[in-house]
DNA sequence: ATCCGGAGCG
DNA sequence: CGCTCTGGAT
């Protein structure tokens, strides 16, 4: 079968079975450039609660980041882990918006994609999820995000059997049209999946992908 | 290959 | 308790 078709049925039957997931639930652009650094590597719910201090203590913008004490920002995004890294990376990128765009994600969106993507690479803390997310969900960009998820479940239905996150990122975006709403469904879709499922210890019982032919489980 | 890390779950 | 969490730097 083409792998556009094999590719949509996939994102039909995870769609009719999940439902739309909704990312990425932020208030502002902002907030969904730091939930992406927050978020490496750990649970959701624990970002939430971070984010959810930082709007406690009126920080969630780049001046406040830069100008609080970083000792402080350890505090508050505790619950999200890696709490002294983070609030590194967090200090990094403000340091970088306010540079490069004054803080203003209309400057930032006039950067063509891939300079943009270059740049936020050599950030600290920013690898190419963490760019990927950003580009995708705070500023539209049809830009596939490839995560440990994206990687065990294409391995795992057959799809490819590359590790490499740019070869992975380039098999999406090369058998499915650039459009940002269906990247968007697709990576949160295939989140849900590796979440409920596709787990490091798959539950291939009632996967909903069941179906669809051969899957490896490894 | 190792480190970073709190939180929630069974 | 052990496992897992929308990775990246060293």
């Amino acid at each position: 079968m083409k792998q556009e078709a094999k590719l949509f049925k996939i994102y039909n039957k995870l769609l009719d079975y999940f439902g739309p997931q909704h990312w990425w639930p932020a208030d502002s652009p902002f907030e969904v450039m730091v939930g992406a650094i927050l978020t490496q590597s750990t649970n959701w719910g624990n970002v939430e609660k971070a984010i959810a201090n930082l709007k406690r203590v009126k920080v969630l913008t780049p001046e406040k980041i830069v100008e609080s004490r970083e000792q402080s920002v350890e505090r508050w995004i505790k619950p999200s882990g890696y709490f002294r890294q983070k609030a590194r990376k967090l200090r990094a990128f403000a340091k970088f918006f306010l540079r490069e765009y004054g803080g203003r994600l209309r400057a930032m969106r006039c950067e063509g994609v891939q300079t943009l993507r270059e740049k936020l690479l050599a950030v600290h803390g920013i690898g190419p999820e963490t760019a990927d997310s950003i580009l995708l969900y705070a500023l539209n960009k049809p830009n596939f995000v490839v995560d440990a998820y994206t990687r065990r479940i294409g391995q795992r239905l057959g799809l490819f059997d590359f590790e490499d996150y740019h070869q992975i990122k380039e098999y999406f975006e090369n058998n499915l049209p650039k459009r940002v709403r269906l990247y968007n469904e697709y990576h949160a879709l295939l989140v849900a999946l590796g979440k409920n499922f596709c787990r490091p210890r798959p539950l291939c019982q009632n996967c909903p992908l069941n179906g669809l032919g051969r899957c490896k489980k490894n």
